[in-house]
Formats: C-alpha cells, sequence, structure tokens
RNA sequence: GGGCGGCUAGCUCAGUCGGUUAGAGCAACCGGUUUACAUCCGGUAGGUCACAGGUUCGAGUCCUGUGCCGCCCACCA
C-alpha cells in the first residue's frame, strides 16, 4: 500500500470502475413498486458555469443516494439538463453578433440550427464536470429539456391546461425586457432601490387658463402617454376640478381630469398622471374609466411619434431628460426633488423592465387550494420547514402566470390560427399536440414558452408522463412520487412550487385531494444554504471571489472538497466558504489512509470475510475493551445513520408520527470523524498496539475486531468520501475490484453483534468509560508522560486491574508503574476507581488550577442542596430530574474531598 | 410597508421534548516525535447564550418588546 494518498489518479480509475460496472443505473426487479427511491437533480442550464453552489447541491444528493443504495432502495438519480431560454438565446446572438451575423435577421429555423450547434457545444460540460466530484446519477437516463420525448410531456401539457381553461390569451400589463425584448413572469423580475427625482409638474387647465393642476412623477417621458389625471374622489383639493380637462404639456391634447381611488392623496401632490399603457395601476385605473391606451414606445424601448414629436426616435433614458428640458422651457415644470423609487429590474438583462401593454398566453393556476394542502398536511415535507410559510405566502397571494416569450429558443407554444384570419377570434385557433392536419392553412404562434413552465414537468416528463409505454419503460410506478428535491430557497416559487401544481393538476384524480398523498411530485424538499466568501458576499464570477471548483477538486481531491463542503453546511443556513475546511477534509483523508495502512502492516488483508465471519473471529478472546469499541461503532451506526435518513418517531402512544431531523449532514460527518479520530485511532489503535506487542496470541482476533470495525466505518463513511472508501475497501481485501461499494448492504449490525455476543454488559461498558477518564486525568499531570515512571497507590487489585495496567501506561505514555508504597503529600495525584496515581511534585499552577476546580464545584453543591430543598422543586420537577440532581450533588461531593485530597488540606 | 432568518468562546458554528455543571472545530497557549499519520498526538485556557421584561420549581431553549446584521415579498406614481 502506497505511503501518502494520491487522490487524483485514484478517483478517475474508481469513477470508471463505478461506469464500467454500470453501478448507478436503478436495479429494477418485478417486485421493487414500492422500494423506489429517486431524486431529480435540478437541471443545471447549458448556458451554466460550474460553481460552489453546485459542488454542495450535488454532494448533497450523492450523499442521499448512496445511502439509499446502500440500504438496499432502488434507486434512481435523474440526471438532465434544462435549455436555459433567454440565457441561450441572449448568448448565442452574442456569438453570432461578433461573427458579424444578425441574429434577427435569421429565419426561425436557421437561428435554431445555431442555438442547437452551440448547446450540443456546450451543453453537458457542467454534468461532465461534476462527475469529477463523484456523483453517482445515471447518466445513460440524461433528459435535456428540448429533447423530443420531454417536449411533448410539455406541449401536452399545455394543450390539457388549455382545454380545461386554465391557460388562455389576453392582451395585459407584462413586465417587458426591451434589451430581449420579451415579457417576463413576475418572478424573473427584482426591484432595486434606484436614486432619480419626483419632477412636479403643472397642467394648465382648459377651462381656465390661470388654473392648473399639479401632478408628480419619476416618469416624465411618459407624458406623451398620458390620457388622463386622476385625484382621489374625496380628495377636498381638487373636488371641483373633477370632470374638467387640462392640457398635457406635449404633445399638447386636452385630457380629462378624473376621479379614482387607487390614488393615493398622500403621495405628492395627490394628483397622478395616467398613461394606461405604461403603468400597472394606470392600466387598471385606465380600464375602470374606459379611457384609450395611448403607447409611446416601441418593443425595444424606442420612443415613437405619439410621445411627442422631440422625444420621437430616442431611447427611453434619453427622453427623459429631454422631456425634463422640455417641461422647462415650456415652464411646466415646478420643481425637482432627489427621490428613491423602487425600479423592476430584468433578471436576464440587469435592465430596468417596461410595463407593457401586450397580447400573451398566461396560466391561471390550477387547484391552488390542493398546492397549499400538499404541504400543510404534510404529503410534503420542508427542510427547513420555516421555507413552508414562504411557500404558502406565495400561494397566497398567487397571480396569474404569463408563460409565453418572445422568444424563438424554447417549446414553441401548440397553437395555430387559420391563415389570413383574426386571430382576436378563437373560432380560428387550433391548440393540440400535433398541429392542424391541413397545416398549409394555418400559421403557428411565434412565441414560445417560459424554460420554467417546461421545467415545471421535470419529474413527470422525465419519467416518462403521459405516454403509457414510457411510463412503463422509465419505470413511473417505482419512483414517483419521488423522494428528496435538493435546491435552494431561491427557486421555491420559479420551480418548486410549480412542479407542486403540475403533478397535482395532472395525476390528483379525486377532485377532494383524496389522493394526493400520490400526486405530489417529491416527499421531500432539502433546501440548501448560499454559498458565501469569507466575508459573507455571495460568490459570483464577477466578484471574483469564487474559487474555481474543478481547480479545488485537483488540488485536493473530491473527497476533500466533499468532506470541507459538508462540515462548514449545517441544513439550510448559508455557508461561508473558507478553503481551510477542505485542508481539514483533506488531512482527515490521511488519516484515514493511513489508519488502514496500519492495519495492514500488522497482517494480511481480510481476504473477504464477511460481517459475520469477521465478527466470529473477533468474539473469540474478545474483551471489555473490544465490546465497548464495538458498542460505540454501533451508536455511531445507529446514529450517523438516522441523522441522514431521519425517522419516523412514534408521538402520543402510536397515534401519530412525526418526522424527526434527516438531512443532518454536517453532524453526521462530525459523529463519524470523531467516532474514528477519538474512540478508534487514539485510543482503540494504541490499545492495540499495546496488544499486539504484549499479547501476540491474540492478534487474528486483534485484527478481525478491526477489519470489522474498519469496514462497517468505511460502508458509513462511503456516502460522504466515495472515492478514499472504495478504494481501502479494495485494499483492505474486503471486495473484489470493481465491485461498487455502494451497493453492498448496510449490515444488519444489531442482531450480527447479538448473535456473535459482542455488546458489552453495563459494568464492563462503565470500566472503559471511567478508563478512558482516567487517562485524560492522570495525562494533565505535571510531569505525565514522556516516558517516567507512573506511581500507583492504594491500588485495587484484581482482574479487571491487571487488564487495564499495562494499556494505562502504553496509553499515558509511562515507562512502568511503581505500585510499592503511598504518597508523600508533595505529589500531585489524581483519583481514579482502581487507585491514586501519581508522577511528579504538586506545581504551583497545578494546585491553582485545582483550587479553581474545588470553588467551583463547591459552587455546584451549594447550588444543588438549594435546590434539593426547594418543595417546589420536589414536587413539580420528574423524578428522573430529581435522581440527577442527587445523583450528581453525591458526584460533587465525592469530588470535593478527592480535590481537598490532592492539596493536602485533608479537612471534612 | 409586510414577512423570514441570524445574534452562543477571538473566528466559524452545534445545542433535539424547557431539566444535571452550555458543546465542537479552527485560532491561542503549554507539552509531546525510537515508524500508521506532524496532513499527527496529549493537555490548558477561553462564555453576562445581543438587550429588557414575562411564564416556570427550572429558560440558550417558550412568550412579549427593543436593538443590530442579512434575506425575501410589495403597483405610492
Amino acid at each position: 500500500m502506497e505511503k501518502t494518498f494520491d487522490p487524483g489518479p485514484m478517483e478517475e480509475r474508481i469513477y470508471g470502475e463505478w461506469l464500467r460496472s454500470n453501478s448507478f443505473a436503478p436495479r429494477i426487479t418485478p417486485w421493487c413498486g414500492g422500494i423506489g427511491y429517486a431524486v431529480m437533480m435540478p437541471p443545471p442550464n447549458v448556458t451554466g458555469v460550474l460553481h460552489m453552489g453546485h459542488l454542495l447541491n450535488n454532494t448533497l444528493q450523492d450523499i442521499l443516494v448512496r445511502s439509499a443504495h446502500r440500504r438496499g432502495k432502488v434507486v434512481l438519480w435523474q440526471p438532465g439538463t434544462d435549455h436555459a431560454g433567454i440565457s441561450l438565446q441572449v448568448r448565442v446572438e452574442k456569438d453570432l453578433r461578433e461573427k458579424g451575423i444578425d441574429a434577427k435577421a435569421l429565419s426561425r429555423e436557421e437561428f435554431l440550427k445555431h442555438a442547437e450547434r452551440w448547446r450540443d457545444e456546450h451543453g453537458d460540460i457542467i454534468l461532465h464536470q461534476l462527475r469529477r466530484l463523484g456523483i453517482c446519477c445515471d447518466l445513460n437516463r440524461k433528459v435535456h429539456t428540448l429533447d423530443q420525448d420531454y417536449s411533448r410531456t410539455v406541449l401536452h401539457g399545455f394543450v390539457e391546461l388549455y382545454r380545461r381553461g386554465h391557460v388562455y390569451r389576453s392582451r395585459r400589463m407584462v413586465h417587458w425586457c426591451p434589451v430581449s425584448q420579451t415579457a417576463l413572469s413576475d418572478e424573473e423580475v427584482f426591484v432595486r432601490e434606484c436614486d432619480g427625482f419626483l419632477w412636479r409638474i403643472r397642467y394648465a387647465l382648459v377651462e381656465d387658463p390661470f388654473r392648473s393642476i399639479e401632478i408628480c412623477t419619476t416618469r416624465p417621458e411618459t407624458i406623451g402617454g398620458d390620457v388622463a389625471i386622476a385625484v382621489h374622489p374625496d380628495d377636498p383639493r381638487y373636488g371641483d376640478l373633477i370632470g374638467k380637462k387640462c392640457w398635457r404639456p406635449f404633445p399638447r391634447e386636452p385630457i380629462p381630469i378624473i376621479a379614482d381611488g387607487a390614488v393615493d392623496r398622500s403621495f405628492g401632490t395627490g394628483a397622478l398622471k395616467i398613461p394606461p399603457a405604461h403603468a400597472a395601476v394606470d392600466f387598471e385605473i385606465g380600464q375602470r374609466h374606459g379611457l384609450p391606451f395611448r403607447e409611446i414606445m416601441d418593443p425595444c424601448g424606442t420612443m415613437n411619434d405619439l410621445a411627442g414629436e422631440e422625444l420621437a426616435g430616442l431611447d427611453r433614458s434619453v427622453a427623459r431628460e429631454r422631456a425634463v428640458a422640455l417641461l422647462r422651457e415650456l415652464d411646466c415644470l415646478t420643481s425637482a426633488e432627489p427621490h428613491r423609487s423602487a425600479v423592476g429590474i430584468s433578471e436576464r438583462s440587469g435592465q430596468p423592465v417596461e410595463p407593457r401593454l401586450s397580447e400573451q398566453w398566461f396560466l391561471r393556476y390550477p387547484n391552488v387550494d390542493l398546492a397549499k394542502r400538499a404541504v400543510e398536511e404534510g404529503h410534503i415535507h420542508f427542510f427547513p420547514d420555516r421555507w413552508e410559510k414562504t411557500y404558502l405566502y406565495w400561494l397566497n397571494n398567487i397571480h396569474d402566470w404569463c408563460i409565453s416569450r418572445q422568444l424563438r429558443w424554447g417549446h414553441r407554444i401548440p397553437v395555430w390560427y387559420r391563415r389570413g384570419a383574426d386571430r382576436n377570434n378563437r373560432a380560428n385557433w387550433h391548440v393540440s399536440l400535433d398541429g392542424p392536419s391541413d397545416l398549409e392553412n394555418w400559421e403557428q404562434d411565434e412565441d414560445v414558452l417560459d424554460t420554467w413552465f417546461s421545467s415545471a414537468f421535470w419529474p413527470l416528463g422525465t419519467l416518462g408522463w403521459p405516454d403509457p409505454q414510457a411510463m412503463a419503460e422509465r419505470n413511473f410506478s417505482v419512483f414517483f412520487p419521488t423522494h428528496t428535491l435538493v435546491t435552494g430557497p431561491d427557486i421555491i416559487f420559479f420551480w418548486v412550487a410549480r412542479m407542486v401544481f403540475m403533478a397535482i393538476a395532472f395525476l390528483s384524480q379525486e377532485p377532494d385531494g383524496g389522493d394526493l398523498e400520490r400526486a405530489v411530485p417529491f416527499r421531500n424538499v432539502c433546501f440548501t444554504g448560499i454559498v458565501r466568501d469569507a466575508i459573507g458576499r455571495k460568490m459570483s464570477k464577477s466578484l471574483g471571489n469564487s474559487p474555481d471548483p474543478l481547480e479545488l477538486i485537483d488540488r485536493y481531491g473530491a473527497d476533500s472538497v466533499r468532506f470541507g463542503l459538508i462540515s462548514s453546511a449545517s441544513l439550510g443556513q448559508d455557508i461561508f466558504f473558507e478553503e481551510k475546511n477542505i485542508e481539514l477534509g483533506r488531512n482527515f483523508c490521511t488519516k484515514l489512509w493511513n489508519a488502514c495502512r496500519f492495519r495492514l502492516l500488522q497482517g494480511g488483508a481480510a481476504e473477504r470475510r464477511t460481517v459475520g465471519e469477521l465478527l466470529a473471529a473477533a468474539a473469540q478472546d474478545a474483551d471489555f475493551f473490544d465490546r465497548a469499541m464495538v458498542q460505540v461503532l454501533y451508536g455511531t451506526f445507529v446514529t450517523v445513520n438516522g441523522e441522514i435518513e431521519g425517522s419516523w418517531e412514534v408521538q402520543d402512544g402510536g397515534l401519530s408520527a412525526k418526522f424527526q431531523s434527516g438531512y443532518s449532514f454536517q453532524s453526521a460527518l462530525q459523529k463519524l470523524e470523531h467516532f474514528f479520530r477519538d474512540d478508534y485511532c487514539d485510543f482503540y489503535v494504541e490499545l492495540c498496539k499495546w496488544r499486539l506487542r504484549e499479547r501476540p496470541q491474540r492478534k487474528a482476533q486483534t485484527l478481525a475486531l478491526q477489519d470489522f470495525i474498519l469496514r462497517t466505518f468505511l460502508q458509513l463513511l462511503a456516502p460522504f468520501t466515495p472515492f478514499i472508501c472504495q478504494e481501502l475497501w479494495q485494499q483492505l481485501g474486503f471486495g473484489v475490484p470493481g465491485e461498487a461499494l455502494q451497493l453492498i448492504p448496510l449490515p444488519d449490525l444489531q442482531s450480527e453483534l447479538e448473535r456473535a455476543k459482542l455488546f458489552p454488559n453495563a459494568l464492563e461498558w462503565n470500566w472503559v468509560v471511567e478508563f478512558r477518564a482516567a487517562l485524560t486525568k492522570i495525562r494533565a499531570l505535571p510531569g505525565a508522560g514522556n516516558g517516567a515512571v507512573l506511581r500507583g497507590e492504594s491500588i485495587l487489585r484484581d482482574g479487571v486491574w491487571e487488564e487495564l495496567r499495562g494499556p494505562l501506561l502504553a496509553l499515558t505514555g509511562h515507562k512502568s508503574l511503581d505500585e510499592s508504597g503511598s504518597f508523600e503529600s508533595s505529589l500531585a495525584a489524581v483519583h481514579t476507581p482502581w487507585g491514586r496515581f501519581a508522577v511528579a511534585r504538586q506545581t504551583d499552577e497545578f494546585a491553582a488550577r485545582l483550587r479553581e476546580e474545588l470553588a467551583r464545584v463547591r459552587q455546584h453543591i451549594a447550588a444543588n442542596r438549594t435546590k434539593l430543598e426547594d418543595q417546589t422543586f420536589l414536587a413539580r420537577a420528574p423524578e428522573r430530574v430529581i435522581e440527577g440532581a442527587k445523583e450528581l450533588l453525591k458526584k460533587n461531593c465525592q469530588r470535593e474531598s478527592q480535590l481537598l485530597a490532592q492539596l493536602g488540606e485533608e479537612r471534612i
């Protein structure tokens, strides 16, 4: 075995072996219907770049999937990619521009060819990069959202929702991105506070040229779109003006002054200019009052003739300045004060969105009530559960979803209009999956669907829905509902909620939601935190604060990176990424490697012995150290499994059950590391070194027990650091080459240990606990270790002591034990259940420490006495708490007299 | 404007149903190296659990309020 481990070549070789043995594919059997375990990988965008978030997210999924494998589940981890509609189109347009090609001038088909080529060249990069991490997803089942089958799923969904009246076409205000020239959904717009001005503008009255009405606006460039001035109906300042007219400054035209309750009297002057085609509120007011819609801007954000001849042809940002100047010239501008206002920004282009009136397709979300109940009634669990509130809040304030995009890259809307006929007349529409039979008489809708509309079908489409044959081939009935979705809370509306909608809409047959449990797309959603840098900034390419994930893997190995990420990521909390943690991961891998190397230096490998065989060999001549060690391992085994998978805790005497814990990756890994370093290496292996030296006849037994511990431990740890565990598994002879560790079922440890009679009894367990406590105390003595002579007094010599003497010396680093006499009072001594021990003279420092402890102990004793004399406490506290307090008092009193003795102050 | 989270050791964070003397890692300090591992080991020190009230026999934990930090949502132009 190599002296140091080199992750690079090892990881590459092992991943190749896993692929060759096809170990990532679901092991489908005819009887596996009930035990499917599916995880849907959030499909990375084909335009995306691998970042630390991907690494974290996929490590978590990989841990879940590998854990499920070893529990004997039939596992599917579904990978795929998202076509990233607007993002890819923008990207390809940019590439074409650099080549001197105007994308707009290309035909749809030509453009799509370019886009497809780009997708084919870049699409799978992230998935391939993720393999470096060791992800055990089945790439043979990879799905791309524009695959033919998946596309049919999406379009079928559209057609069906249309048929049911949930999808409709309407002319309305939408968020319009003038850069990408497409409509956006509410979710694709974020609000940013921007500094600007609040301009106060005077509109002269038509009826009385000496009077005017003042309005306030942040957008003077839209004046040309004004078709009215609105005031609050009860506003005394303007009561007499309602029904009169005023002059729009430019283009100069009379417009009415109307009254509407939506006007906020307290803002500005209380009078609002109304360009109904350019603001959402104004649109509503316009509709209520039957006002005309005056559009003064082109789709690309350029003012048109209606905006006024001075503004026509200008970009909207330039037009604002021009409008202000113009108002000054016209002497209409009363004041301009700095004002901070909330501006909607397109998530895609980073530019302000324009409220724009346009004809779009919308989805009226179906079964909102059932989507809420799915979470409220616990058919879907969120981890951490606080995200349920966010989900429900969104559902309670839900608006129809604009699902059409004025793009070419995506699923083209399956609606055809009769050529040359009126598109507004539904009689001229054809909505179907395959289109009309006389295609030549129709023209298809130019728009495509929002990418998120297509990803909403991810759990359905990847499993073949709605085609019965595809569903059978892709094992829909085994894997649906899927088990866990691992994703970030930032896409709870974009994706999580919408998958819930689609699954319920199409799979729930019972109107009252009686079958909701089977219709939800996943049972659990595990939300990860955001990976931030050491000073809390979100990692991003533009800030340059994000390490290159692949470079990290190159330098440290995938296992170390996984270890580092998990150990800094507690459930749902943002992560402060520090490379230091990855170093710690590497240190642990080295430790693990060396511990296994040490085992092999002692004797031959395990030769594929089973757990049962190893235990049988280990049980003969096992002593209480061995049994206690096995008990510690068993405890770790149970805890770690529970922390990853969660467990159903029965409540109310079996009347209900509550899902506890689960997804506590950080804590599980911590416990594994603690077990391995502190219990196994630093205690047990060190003990075995003594034993192998002094009791050579026990060698075979000792090595068998080490093998059992290492075998079980490697299996437990493997989901976290799969490569090194796989490698050591083989090196130690637990498996044959090519055998994938994650497919080997976990042993039923409890019955195995019971059969081998390897659980310690309470007395033995206690001995070991006390022994380890004694080690700590002796090690802290002045002059301890370093080959000194340990002195013992009042030693209780019995069979147990005979077993302890050697290990005690070895583990505290003493040369020999002098049990001959009693201590002079100048020695610093400690008490153990087996006697007193000392090495050297009391030091001032040590004595001071003892006095401090004595003071602390006395405080505790006083507090405990008071408590135990308190009648209310005795009456109300549960028995076990009172017992605990008594126990503690007793312990502290003992400790007090020990400390007094150690200090040589032998009074009561 | 509404909502959510965080505030525990110098730093990063655990802390389950309220119950015994609040834990870990890193950093600090002291000590250890005759071969598994210095990518290591042993030990020591370090806390007004943000603040103020309340409930309780008992509060880091539950309730009310306050402060600071972060995030999300929202049509005051």
